[in-house]
DNA sequence: TATGAATGAGGCTTCATTCAT
DNA sequence: TATGAATGAAGCCTCATTCAT
């Protein structure tokens, strides 16, 4: 569990080290640790087969402590699937809403920021998870859905959208086209994450190598 | 459950009511409504969540039964994702091993049956469960993605060598180039549907549109 | 434990030991098991601090077979007072429903048989047990008032109102005046018994003097 | 809970507001402020289901300074009870105290008080709550009997024994006749208040006309 | 052979009590 | 001294598995 994707919260100290007394399930600190020890049980067996016992032990904090930051299990969950939409999409659109001059080096490094997101041992098993219980909570995944990949998309559809009209690219249909420049950035790596065809997180030369060639091949189709 | 995919056995009577004796365990279509029942429940609740008793009912079978045909709920959920991977993948290589001399028309033949089959309720429940379990259960997944897509890749990609070999087509990396086909078949389609965001199996011809893009943008980009 | 009310049910051997086999939680024999562990549990501890645990260790089944009987606690703990209302009061009403040509002489035996159910152990037990649950499931308590005192208040008001008619007795008001008797049956019992003043069950002596001091008392001053 | 019997204490300011330091545990009116939270949430759900949250939150005061005041739960319980035995009986056997020569009269005004308190909401449910433990905490049970009925019992037998040597009574058993009286006293209220078979607490107007009825029945019989 | 009642470990959650602040 | 966050034992209930019928 060790490879887990560090917390976003770092104070320097533990909950029970730091200052001056917060409100019940008010501590950040003390509700982080539990994030991180619900995110290491939920994302190794899934919601359903985690244990309350497990995520206690992970967390190391008591149970009865970790029903004061969060009513319930399914709570707990959904809250952490939040933290791992913001902690995969939060800030990786800068590449595309900056005003780039050169549209394929725009795609590359997005793609890369992507790509290197997606494939990550933690972000996978966050997808995982989440399509794990697509099924019985849709509301989850339909939100992850929302917050992380369709964001992207719409970015890049407005980005080539523009190119249309600049007349630099010849698409009939962006969004069909967003779709596909999307899947491009990680063919043959991420589904290949998602069935644990690919033990490692794939090295940044990979991840660079694969979006260059998906982006060229869709700029050479699409060039006017 | 009810447009769930049928069984693919029809006997044409029940267990109970065929003539002879069989063997403990041996009877291939009381085996065959224990997985039908699994399946139902399986890809409504995933592994964890499903109860041995919702399958007993499930199936209508009682749990003695099942005990004397599985060893335990893992061994027939393993057994039940071979039979994904049956249902899913046989037959629908056709396309590609037929000798065509139309690459186009065979590329999209090929996408079509594939598209639609991954898309498709079942296809998609039976993809959610075992990317749900992937973490737990590692080999079921990948022998899922070995019986399925990795045979499909391996078939596209000895196709590409031929006719780059023919001069035809220019292809550095035909494996990427593989991957990056077989994912253009289904952009905007399959991960949508993983996580829920699109409700219904998409119709027949938003397949053929969607496969008929991702064909020709990739026969564009690399003709010779 | 031991003084408990013994089971209604006496079948001569224990659940297992019966022939044939009976469908989930249709065993009356098991279930009359769980029933009077129950009650040696509920009528020791009251309903909340009972526990199932105790319960099951108190009936010798194990968990799951309690929850194959009874949904839950609740309704354990539901029909088992309604076992406590038929133990107490069926069969007692008999002295007042025959046709009693003496007035004085089927009181006395109604009102002994009565005081004698309602300060016995179990009795007590069951009373203790309702009334401490009263405010919380009203019904319950309502339906075992329903079920025991005021049928029998019924019966006897109907007996004064044909002395009455008949020119025997004088009483302007007889519903209070079955109140009255009621309570004249029990009178330095049922009230020290409830509150643990009187540690054993009266002798049946004390029973008899009580009954016929209340019966002699009321008809002196009640005769026309 | 806005109808529980009010504080017998009422200090005019609350306990932070008073001026002066009392030692732990030592300020009366938080004490008070305790026993009547908990008041409101005992005779609500009874000893075993009431939580000491639902105390704290009740009686404004934090959980550690409970336990300054009172041991444990228990505790607390006890000296509730024993506060209740103070709120309902004392002051209430002047009527018979006093040197009444109307001995009819006397009774009844007795009988109104007693009947008055102990069919009140508050009454029921402290008699409710300490029926309800009498097999677990039997002495407690049993302290409230001997503070409450008993004394008015041995009140009441003593007028009758004065009455039966001026010979204006004939009893025998004046024992028996004193416990007699005191059911007359509430015939038809009392039990049917603890089964919740009358929701509201009787009016005054109906405890006069059976206390009176009661009262005549008694003396027409026990008349010299 | 097929059945399903029974088992009991283990799941989620609550709550009396403690103790650092 | 008063507070209330934290603890962890124990509560109710479920469920994979067994085995007598």
């Amino acid at each position: 569990m060790s490879s887990t994707k560090a917390s976003v919260v770092d104070p320097g100290m533990t909950a029970s080290e730091r200052p001056g007394r917060l409100a019940a399930g008010q501590d950040p600190v003390k509700r982080q640790q539990i994030l991180d020890g619900a995110n290491r049980v939920f994302s190794q067996m899934g919601f359903d087969a985690a244990s309350m016992n497990d995520i206690t032990r992970e967390a190391g904090v008591s149970k009865g402590t970790i029903y004061v930051y969060f009513n319930n299990k399914e709570e707990l969950f959904i809250d952490l699937c939040q933290q791992y939409k913001a902690a995969l999409f939060d800030g990786i659109y800068q590449a595309l809403e900056s005003n780039n001059s050169d549209l394929r080096e725009a795609l590359i490094q997005f793609g890369i920021s992507l790509s290197t997101l997606i494939t990550s041992n933690a972000g996978i098993r966050a997808q995982r998870v989440i399509i794990g219980v697509a099924e019985r909570m849709p509301s989850m995944s339909s939100s992850f859905y929302e917050k992380g990949p369709k964001k992207g998309l719409a970015l890049m559809r407005a980005l080539l959208d523009k190119h249309v009209a600049a007349g630099s690219l010849a698409i009939e249909d962006t969004e069909l086209a967003a779709y596909q420049l999307s899947d491009l950035f990680h063919s043959g790596l991420l589904r290949r994450r998602l069935f644990g065809q690919m033990e490692l997180e794939p090295e940044p030369e990979q991840i660079r190598k694969t979006v260059t060639a998906g982006v060229d091949l869709f700029l050479k189709a699409y060039k006017a």
